[in-house]
DNA sequence: CGGCACTTTGAATTGAATCAAAGTGAGTGG
DNA sequence: CCACTCACTTTGATTCAATTCAAAGTGCCG
């Protein structure tokens, strides 16, 4: 289903039944660990459905989200033997599993799929990217309304364009993508409300005011 | 000299050659604009000596340094058809320039060069979810100390370790980088001269105390 | 109905930003 | 060789956006 946008786009028929062949459907419940950062990386994901936590934490228990995973994205690309970051359910999950070894051997015999992958990666860096001018520059206003845009803009890739964008994660993990707190998350919520910027609804929001978000975002 | 810790390490003598015949060795002098943000990619360049500033600009003039290249690191990989941030020189840099249709070709004959080259935007990949840790969740002090001791590993690196950290950025370049002010930087510096945790020197600084930073940075 | 996890709201605090003013030092030319 | 400039850096005083501390409010589920 997520095969048109995901890496799986460009395959031959072929390519597609070896790696059928390889990948392990596996699924998750709501708050499920994939895996944890400094784990040994054994497998590589491709998320299915549902929507992926990844995060950082420090060992006085500050969290960094580095980003979400929705159905299409690879998590464990940029592995060397440990996890760089730790990932987890949010709402139940199916993915796509591959052993380290057979994701190896893929790569080395098939130098079209890992030139996608390489694209993929790239991709992710970019965003990256415009998430540190986001983390460093923006202000909480400004941090809120990229987040809303950016997640309505990915949901449209994935064939769901709407006005109404789907926050299955919590308002703590929003923060923490942020570098803001819940606190100041709920507060900037309720300001754009009454703004009638947005709209809050059960799960999501509802873009009122594209045009000014967009300015704001620019 | 660079190419032992570049992508060139793993290369085979007749790829090496074919690089080099690819290759446009170009320099440019101190403030000199390599290529800007949004502009179409023209080239992609491997630094061979000098330090490059990359960053991103928000339309108000709001500055975020997103990376430091230094001898060895790749510019441009994540381009899709319009660099993603501007860059340019800190002092003089010499680099190798490949235009984009050799790059293109390049990577298409060669297999084991985009292995290569993927392997190095996985590894920027992590050092971008790093940075965002230290964005979205440290104190400035922290900030500045793992920005040291990451400039301290990264020459050490290239054939260069010493307690003397080089610094060929201004203030500003490093404010912009770790999303604070100059100002605070300034002061961070002086707090931690004074702790007797870095001596300031000319064009740099010396790490006196390694086993605080590095508890800090934990 | 009660418990629990999550969210919102309010008041007080604070770390870093802003505003303002010297200080430093390399390069230039008289 | 020294005064002058210019860019960069440091230091000080004040302000403010976001955090912290504190307390309800909401709604789902057994």
């Amino acid at each position: 289903m997520v095969r048109l946008v995901s890496v799986c786009a460009s395959l031959t028929d072929d390519e597609l039944a070896l790696l059928e062949q390889l990948a392990m459907p596996t699924h998750f419940a709501s708050g499920d660990t994939l895996f944890t950062q400094g784990s040994e990386a054994h497998c590589v994901y491709n998320v299915t459905a549902g929507v992926v936590r990844l995060y950082k934490l420090l060992s006085d228990g500050r969290r960094q989200v580095v980003g979400f995973a929705l159905p299409g994205d690879f998590l464990g690309l940029a592995m060397r033997d440990a996890y760089g970051f730790s990932a987890d359910a949010i709402g139940d999950v199916a993915v796509c599993a591959f052993s380290r070894a057979a994701y190896t051997a893929l790569v080395d015999a098939k130098p079209h799929l890992l030139k996608r992958l390489h694209e993929f990666a790239t991709h992710e860096l970019t965003l990256a990217h415009e998430q540190m001018m986001l983390l460093g520059r923006r202000t909480a206003e400004e941090k809120l309304i990229c987040f809303l845009l950016g997640m309505q803009q990915r949901w449209a890739r994935l064939g769901k364009p709407s006005v109404t964008v789907q926050l299955p994660m919590t308002r703590q993990d929003i923060a923490d993508f942020l570098g803001l707190t819940i606190e100041t998350v709920s507060r900037t919520f309720t300001r754009l409300a009454k703004d009638k910027t947005i709209l809050i609804v059960p799960g999501g929001v509802r873009v009122m005011n594209p045009e000014r978000m967009h300015a704001v975002a620019a």
